[in-house]
DNA sequence: ACTTTATATGAATAAATATTCATATGAATT
DNA sequence: AATTCATATGAATATTTATTCATATAAAGT
């Protein structure tokens, strides 16, 4: 790691380290979409959405694209998609039960 | 990102969203050290140095060797390497003030 | 201009996480 | 077997972060 990274990378893990948030990037890894949207396939209130997708969004995790009154927001896959990828790889080969490593099961 | 790594991917980032952990990550990318040497190089007790290993450990991000009483934490580059390079580009890319996107400074 | 729809924001509370300090364990040395 | 050195653990407190609810903004349609 190149020495200095450490404030940056604390910003960034800190942005991905929450469940809403990556719930969401799951979604729109799949499409881009609005709030509400967003609100509706997670089953979570709007004001959430919005609080949640703004560090997101601060942090270039994702893009906005305003049309009229809907914001359609667009997940960042060039950083991201390498990273959920490495992470993926990392659990196939280090957590083989599929979550040996998670919270409350060890 | 492939459905259902929600879970694991937010146990991960949690694991890494932390400052002191991120430093004593910085420090084992150089070379494996002991918890005294980390504690010493970071200016932080052992104690805490020790709690902070230990999730780390068990994402397997660190792996431990004992050799007497002293244990030699040595870090998993094959998993942080390209995420920690990923970050880098991203932070070139997207944060060109290099920290433009971090707390209080927008 | 008023109403509706879509999103964002503020502030309070709730929940999760980190940090500290005291102490326990465990290996090596005398 | 007592002491020292190295690390780990537990439990309390402090700090950070998330969530909720009420409300503000802002665009579009009537």
């Amino acid at each position: 790691m190149k020495k200095g990274l450490t404030k940056i990378c604390h910003r960034f893990f800190t942005n991905l380290a929450n469940p809403t948030r990556l719930a969401a990037l799951e979604q729109l890894m799949d499409k881009p979409m609005s709030v509400n949207e967003l609100a509706t396939a997670l089953g979570q209130e709007q004001s959430m959405i919005s609080h949640n997708l703004k560090p997101l969004l601060q942090c270039n995790l994702i893009t906005i694209q305003k049309q009229g009154k809907k914001h359609i927001y667009t997940v960042n896959q060039e950083t991201l998609s390498p990273i959920f990828e490495a992470i993926q790889n990392h659990a196939q080969k280090f957590c083989p039960t599929g979550g040996k490593c998670l919270k409350g099961e060890n």
